[in-house]
RNA sequence: GGCCCUAUCGUCUAACGGUUAGGACGGGACCUUCUCAAGGUUCAAAUCAGAGUUCGAUUCUCUGUAGGGUCACCA
């Protein structure tokens, strides 16, 4: 990889929703991009558009981004630097390089400022993608502010891009083809090319692009987040889809992917969106957690289980798996049964009847499941009676 | 449709031009009498197609095909 210097990346969300996880997963590999070079990032919200973007999605996309520990370095609004923009596009008008003109031809009354269009072949290397080339004489003389003091996104990204000294744009692959009108603009205003690096989309099922309306809810880090999911395995997933190692390591913590990443590594192909995995991963992290988290979140896992707000239905032969007898079966839980709450008692008694004989019968009858928490775990979560009362049912169903 | 991007198991992906094309998720089978929503073993599963370059192509080139992105006074 090579050495970098003085690295500067952003984010530039714009704030008219909530955080999505794609904005979430630019977010990240900015992050790791800047520090594994030692360079900053910095958070600027894109809120020229001002019927759109509120306040409170600004909130939520910070505190989204916090949450998940993707930390910022200087935070910016585009909305605060009017004057800035200003300046330039006076600037473009003096020199020529946009001009006032009508919105179109319906409506000949209203004046925009659009940018004077050389009409040539623009060329960039791309990071990821290497050299793509475009003609930019079909984008005509584009709309770069509503007003002298209204800029338009494309006018407003590149100034501060310029103005904050941007090294390089790192960016989802549906700004591909906003690259060559941004660079025509910086070549109006005399501002340097950052190097540009297009990350591959995350798409459904489908491949289709993630949207609100198609997909609802499974776009927003807030719904990850309610569900439990813990920030460490959202950031690990997001980093593995479109990057990896190259090493057989999967599970990764923020400060080791800052210590792996690179971004030659990052894949060109859309990456779909796979909840299971993202499930395996997060059980992954839990074990990374302190013995008493894991048990935290155990125990709140377990509370929303089926079996535990209802008693299960029994399959007879299950409770007597294998080489128990239903009989047997029957007999250890009716020893059992005063023992319940007792857990040295209970245990002891386990060791000599034959652990299996005795702990099975009873974590089946609790849980009617093949697979469930120890039944000790089941009897704390449970409480005495309502343990006893499914071992008595169980006991009553074998007779 | 124009322009642009992309193409290895179902999914995430690995592979100096030389590998039985590897790993992970998910799935199947089996093992495991239990403080087990675990663990273990194992099976199935891929280089989009066709040319070219080369002793040799998943890898390089071209064409085709397929998929995607983008074409706002949104960002």
């Amino acid at each position: 990889m090579k050495d970098l210097q003085n690295v500067i990346v952003r984010m530039a969300p714009s704030p008219t929703g909530n955080l999505h996880i794609g904005t979430a997963r630019t977010a990240l590999f900015n992050y790791l991009f800047a520090r594994r070079h030692g360079g900053k990032y910095i958070l600027r919200f894109e809120d020229t558009d001002k019927t759109r973007s509120t306040k409170e999605f600004e909130k939520n996309i910070l505190d989204g981004l916090m949450w998940l520990g993707i930390e910022n370095d200087e935070v910016y609004l585009s909305s605060e630097r009017t004057d800035i923009y200003v300046s330039y596009v006076k600037k473009m008008l003096d020199n020529g390089t946009a001009y006032v003109a009508e919105a179109s031809e319906l409506n000949p009354d209203k004046k925009v400022i659009r940018f004077k269009n050389p009409n040539k072949k623009v060329v960039f290397e791309d990071l990821i993608r290497g050299t793509v080339e475009f003609d930019t004489t079909e984008l005509e003389d584009f709309i770069i502010a509503r007003s002298v003091d209204d800029p338009l996104y494309h006018l407003a990204v590149v100034v501060d891009d310029h103005e904050m000294k941007i090294t390089h744009v790192i960016r989802g692959e549906d700004h591909i083809s906003n690259t060559p009108r941004q660079i025509l603009i910086q070549e109006a205003i005399g501002a340097e090319r950052p190097i540009y690096a297009h990350l591959p989309l995350i798409v459904d099922a489908d491949h289709k692009k993630l949207s609100k309306r198609k997909h609802g809810a499974m776009v927003w880090v807030d719904t990850y987040k309610d569900e439990g999911y813990l920030p460490g395995a959202l950031l690990n997933f997001f980093a593995f889809m479109g990057w990896n190692p190259g090493t057989e390591k999967e599970i990764f913590t923020l400060p080791e992917l800052v210590e792996a990443f690179d971004i030659d590594r990052v894949q060109k192909g859309a990456a779909v969106f796979n909840i299971e995995k993202l499930k395996w991963f997060n059980k992954e992290h839990i074990k990374l957690l302190p013995e008493d988290e894991q048990a935290a979140i155990r125990a709140k896992e377990i509370g929303e289980e089926e079996y535990i707000k209802t008693a299960p239905e029994l399959d007879l032969e299950k409770i007597a798996w294998k080489t128990s007898t239903k009989v047997e079966a029957r007999t250890n839980l009716e020893k059992s049964l005063p023992l319940i709450g007792d857990k040295d008692a209970l245990m002891k008694f386990a060791e000599e009847a034959g652990k299996g004989n005795v702990l099975w019968p009873i974590r089946y009858a609790l849980s009617g499941k093949d697979k469930s928490p120890d039944p000790f775990t089941l009897i704390e979560i449970l409480g005495v009676d309502e343990s006893k009362k499914r071992i008595e049912k169980a006991i009553d169903q074998l007779l």
